[in-house]
DNA sequence: GCTCAATGTTCTCTTGAGATAACATAAGGT
DNA sequence: ACCTTATGTTATCTCAAGAGAACATTGAGC
């Protein structure tokens, strides 16, 4: 198996974390890695890579994989701690940093 | 541009939100797509393709902005409905579909 | 414990993502 | 309004992800 990108200790825990919260998902529905690829319209060796936590898988077969399983819908639902402190209204649509 | 890869729309349509919350996240910190690259190791473009919801973009440089944006934490746990009526010890190792 | 399907693992080949650079456009601050 | 910089956009090139196949291993169910 080729060598897992180098990555912060951090976002590696999390992707396994994230991989092995799909197996489970899988498991309880009893489904195999290869219905699951089908429905992903992927492999079952990349459903592998996934559920190992490999961070070179596109987020777009992640995104099939959840939605195959039934886990999709407010995925992209970051709650963001400094958003509580921030209107929406206060936002620039660009960051300016230096002196313009 | 590349062409988007085809994809269902409730999966695009979660990408595109999550690629907004990226960005409305990294306005509110005023990042610039420049700066959260670099910190993410990537470049901006890369940053672009994610704020438009591009499914060809890598987890693991997702996984990389998130963490660059201190969004990372928790990201990998997901709520599962099934996962309440069933117990982790019920879990089988693989699953299994027919007669064996 | 036997069987066979599910998963692990490795290989080759093709394709496209991502880095880099260059230019165009537009927003923010003064 | 001006000027600077952030972002949009496109093009080229490299390298590895992903598909596909083939074989090894292991667990689930009988």
């Amino acid at each position: 198996m080729a060598v897992p990108i180098k990555m912060p200790r951090a976002a590696r825990k999390e992707l396994m974390t994230l991989g092995e919260n799909i197996r489970i998902a899988r498991l309880r529905r009893r489904l195999t890695a290869e219905i699951v690829a089908q429905r992903a319209g992927t492999t079952r060796q990349t459903i592998a890579k996934i559920e190992n936590g490999n961070p070179a898988v596109k987020i777009g077969t992640y995104v099939a994989v959840l939605q195959a399983l039934g886990l999709l819908k407010g995925w992209g639902d970051l709650d963001d701690p400094v958003g509580e402190q921030m209107a929406l209204d206060d936002l620039p649509q660009r960051a300016r940093l230096k002196n313009g």
